[in-house]
DNA sequence: TTGAGGGTTATCATATAAGATAACTGAAGG
DNA sequence: CCTTCAGTTATCTTATATGATAACCCTCAA
């Protein structure tokens, strides 16, 4: 059996299938948390002073060792000089 | 005629859209949220249910007593059939 | 070499998000 | 009137995000 058979087989199981979904969503969010940060060229350190927090706290949201609150985020983005909104798109 | 049905109709015009697009940090993560639900035709108790979770909860959600989670955000976005990505803009 | 800067990891305390239940309102239909 | 359904609010408990501190690994330049 293919890896690729395994990884379909896996994702019919609805829980793996959520459990997927969510790393998924999760790396995106990630990248582009870290794109803001390395688009306004700052560093950690910068950008967890501006949230008045402590670089080890911005290191583990960048590292994904995290389920940050709508609140975070929006510090953070505000921190690299970025106004934060959702994006929904309709799923197929 | 449904705000959102106005709503659309007043993106497809190019000029409006790119007002709105300067404009959207502005709207709330709450409408977003609403709109997501109501554009998918569905009761807070389905979603709740879609969510593993209470109907009070997603209430809790859509009248901003929160600050919620992005695991709580992509789990509401997808029950509506949704996915979600954050959206950062420039600020001035 | 060493020291500094950027980032990572571990850990603890505390604030708070989320789960669960129940009681309530208001509207729509019978 | 009742009853049903959608949504809201209050409250308690439990899980977990966040704040804070400290030690660590790199790389690079003095």
């Amino acid at each position: 059996m293919s890896l690729e058979t395994l990884k379909q087989r896996a994702l019919a199981n609805p829980e793996v299938k959520a459990e997927y979904d969510q790393l998924e969503g999760e790396f995106s969010l990630i990248d582009q948390l870290l794109s803001m940060r390395t688009e306004a060229g700052l560093t950690q350190t910068q950008v967890a002073e501006r949230m008045q927090t402590q670089k080890s706290n911005v290191s583990r949201l960048e590292r994904g060792n995290a389920n940050p609150s709508w609140a975070t985020l929006t510090k953070y983005a505000h921190a690299c000089g970025y106004q934060l909104t959702i994006k929904p798109i309709k799923a197929r």
